[in-house]
RNA sequence: GCUCCCGUAGUCUAGUCCGGUCAAGGAUAUCGGGCCUUCGACCCGACAACGUGGGUUCAAAUCCCGCCGGGAGCACCA
C-alpha cells in the first residue's frame, strides 16, 4: 500500500486489524507443519479456493489444494469452493465439463470442500454492493472505448466521465443494467489515484457488459463483476476469515482494501504463495486444454498433463501430493522442483506395501538348454522386505521371455534370471527376431547381472502407458492376472505402476500406467 | 518504463520479524561403502549454500543503503 494517501493508508492498515496481524508466511517446520494462521480461532476459520474453470486442476493448483485444506484441518474450519466463472473473455472461455473434472480433483486430493458456490449464481447479489461503493463518490461510468482507457492509464490521464457527480453516475449505472449499452459500451470504474505510482492500480475496471453466453446461466445478466470486486463483496459474504490464494493475485488485494476502506469494512487478512512447477511438466493449462479438446491427449488424466489426476492415475498417492507440496510452506519464490522429489516422497509412502512382480517389455523368447525339472515352479516373496505380504507361485523354465534390450546389452555374458538361475546369453541374442537358444549354467548365486523374467508359460499380456503417452507392449507373470482395477504394483528393475481403474479385471491385456521409478 | 515481490548447496527448504546458541539444520539429487537375488528399499559416509558491494555493531544469513539477478502485475481475464 505504498502509494496510498496516508488516510487511506490508515484505514487499510485498520481494515487488515493492524500490523501484527500480517501472518504467518514461514515454511514448513521439521514435521511438515506450517506456521499458524495469524489470528485463526479454531472452529471458526473460513477458507477458500476459486479455481477458474478452464482445465483439471494441475500441480501448480496443488497449493491452493493443499495449503487451504491443511488450515481447513488444523483449525477445524470450514473450506468453500467458489468456482470462479464470471464471464470470463473471448481468450478465457468456461468449460461446463471442468465443475466435474475440478470436483473430482479435489476429491482424489482428500481435499472434498464443505459447500460449493457458482460465481454465476451470485451476480445480481454484487449490484447493490455496486450502488454503495457509487454512493460513497468510489466509482464512475466510463465510456472510453478499451484501447483509450489503457492509453490514459498510462498517461494518468482522466476521462471526462471521470468528473460525474454520483447522481449522474447512477444513472449511467441504471442504464448499464437497463441495456442502454452494448458489449464494450461502457464499464464501471474504481476511482483511485489516477497518479498512482502503480500503473497496475490507476482506476480499475469493476463491472463491464459482456454478451458472451454463459454456459452456466446463459445469457440472463449482462453486466459482470470483475474478479476483484466479486472477492470484494464475496469474502464478506461468505465470512471468509482468511484468503490464501497465489500471489499473481496480490494487486487484487490492494484493490479488495481499498474497497473495503470506502465502505468502511474490515476484511480477511491475505497470504500468498509462490509458483510451482514440475521441472518435467512444461506443459501450461491452456496447452493441455487444447490436447485435451482435440482428442490429442486421453483426457485429463493424460500423464503429459502432469494434471493431479493424472498423478492420481499414475499411483502417486494424495499424501505424497500434499507432503510434496507442504513442504514448499507459502514461499513467495516461484520454483522449479524436479518430479523426482515427488517420486522419492510417494514411494516412502507406498514402497512398503506394494506387490512386487515381473514384467518382460518387448519380450524375446529364450529357450534354456539342460534346465534342471526341479525349476519347473518355484515360489517367491511377494516383498523381499516384508515377508507378511505373502508369497506366490511362479511357473519357471526350461522357456522363458527375457526383455530384449537386456538381451541385446549382455549378449554374450552370463547373467541370472533373478531368484533362479544363470545361463548364458549366445553371441547377437535380441538381435533376431526368432527365439533364443541358452545353456544352463548353474544355481550358484554370483554377482553377475540379474534379469527379471516371465516363465513362457502362463504369461499375460500386458499394455504399460509410459510418460509420453506412449503404450509399451510387454508379458508379465501368471500372478498379475489376480490384478484389480487402480492396483499399485512394482515392476522389478521398471517402476511402480497402477493398474487402470477403467480397466475390466480379467481382460486381456491387463492395462497400467506407469508411476516412476 | 512504472509498481510490487523474491534471492541460503544441483534442486527445494529451515533459520531472517526479536543480531550472538548458525564455523548454517533437513529433504532430494549426486558420489563412495554396506546389505537384500530389482535399476526399488534399508543402513553408513561424503560432497555442496547465506547473489554482490558498502554501512551499523564487540558480533550480521539476520538490521540499513546501493547494485546485480529472477518473477509477477500494468486486461472491459482469472
Amino acid at each position: 500500500m505504498g502509494g496510498l494517501p496516508p488516510e487511506q493508508k490508515a484505514a487499510a492498515l485498520e481494515s487488515l486489524g493492524g500490523p501484527e496481524e500480517a501472518a504467518a508466511r514461514s515454511p514448513a517446520r521439521a514435521g511438515g507443519e506450517l506456521p499458524p494462521l495469524a489470528g485463526a480461532i479454531d472452529g471458526q476459520v473460513v477458507l477458500r479456493m476459486a479455481p477458474f474453470p478452464s482445465g483439471g486442476l494441475h500441480i501448480g493448483s496443488a497449493r491452493m489444494i493443499f495449503v487451504n485444506d491443511y488450515y481447513r484441518k488444523r483449525y477445524h474450519g470450514k473450506l468453500l469452493l467458489v468456482f470462479d466463472d464470471t464471464i470470463g473473455s473471448e481468450e478465457k472461455r468456461i468449460d461446463l465439463a471442468l465443475f466435474d473434472v475440478i470436483l473430482h480433483d479435489l476429491e482424489i486430493a482428500g481435499a472434498t470442500p464443505d459447500a460449493v458456490y457458482y460465481k454465476s449464481d451470485r451476480i445480481p447479489m454484487f449490484y447493490p454492493w455496486a450502488r454503495r461503493v457509487i454512493e460513497k463518490g468510489g466509482a464512475y461510468v466510463c465510456r472510453c472505448p478499451a484501447e483509450l482507457l489503457r492509453e490514459n492509464r498510462v498517461k494518468e490521464l482522466a476521462c471526462p466521465e471521470r468528473a460525474q457527480s454520483i447522481g449522474e453516475t447512477l444513472d449511467e449505472w441504471e442504464k448499464m443494467l437497463g441495456g442502454t449499452y452494448a458489449q464494450g459500451e461502457a464499464v464501471l470504474r474504481l476511482r483511485t489515484d489516477l497518479h498512482d505510482p502503480d500503473p497496475a492500480f490507476r482506476d480499475r475496471v469493476l463491472f463491464r457488459i459482456s454478451e458472451l453466453d454463459h454456459p452456466r446461466v446463459g445469457r440472463r445478466y449482462r453486466v459482470w463483476p470483475l474478479l476483484e470486486f466479486s472477492w470484494a463483496v464475496d469474502d464478506i459474504e461468505l465470512g471468509i476469515t482468511h484468503v490464501i490464494r497465489g500471489k499473481d493475485l496480490v494487486m487484487e488485494d490492494r484493490m479488495q482494501e481499498h474497497l473495503w476502506a470506502l465502505l468502511g469494512l474490515k476484511g480477511p487478512p491475505f497470504l500468498h504463495w509462490g509458483l510451482l512447477r514440475l521441472r518435467e511438466a512444461k506443459i501450461s493449462k491452456s496447452k493441455s486444454y487444447l490436447e485435451v479438446k482435440s482428442g490429442q491427449y486421453d483426457g485429463w488424466a493424460d500423464p503429459r498433463t502432469w494434471s493431479i489426476a493424472s498423478l492420481d492415475r499414475r499411483g502417486i498417492s494424495a499424501e505424497a501430493m500434499r507432503k510434496f507440496t507442504l513442504s514448499f510452506g507459502l514461499s513467495l519464490a516461484d520454483i522449479e522442483v524436479p518430479a523426482e522429489t515427488l517420486y522419492s516422497e510417494n514411494r516412502a509412502i507406498v514402497d512398503a506395501t506394494t506387490l512386487r512382480r515381473a514384467f518382460v517389455e518387448d519380450p524375446v523368447r529364450v529357450d534354456v538348454r539342460e534346465y534342471p525339472a526341479e525349476l519347473g515352479r518355484i515360489s517367491l516373496a511377494n516383498h523381499p522386505d516384508h515377508p507378511e505380504l505373502g508369497r506366490r507361485e511362479v511357473v519357471a523354465g526350461p522357456s522363458f521371455y527375457l526383455p530384449r534390450a537386456d538381451l541385446l546389452r549382455f549378449a554374450g555374458t552370463e547373467i541370472r534370471l533373478k531368484d533362479l538361475a544363470n545361463i548364458e546369453l549366445p553371441i547377437g541374442a535380441g538381435s533376431e527376431a526368432g527365439p533364443v537358444s541358452a545353456p544352463f549354467t548353474s544355481r550358484e548365486n554370483r554377482k553377475i547381472p540379474r534379469l527379471q523374467w516371465v516363465g513362457a508359460e502362463g504369461a499375460v499380456p500386458v499394455d504399460l502407458l509410459g510418460l509420453e503417452g506412449e503404450h509399451r507392449q510387454g508379458l508379465a507373470e501368471q500372478a498379475l492376472a489376480e490384478a484389480r482395477p487402480r492396483d499399485i504394483y512394482q515392476f522389478e528393475r521398471v517402476g511402480f505402476v497402477r493398474v487402470e481403474g477403467d480397466w475390466r479385471a480379467g481382460a486381456s491385456p491387463i492395462r497400467v500406467v506407469f508411476g516412476h521409478p
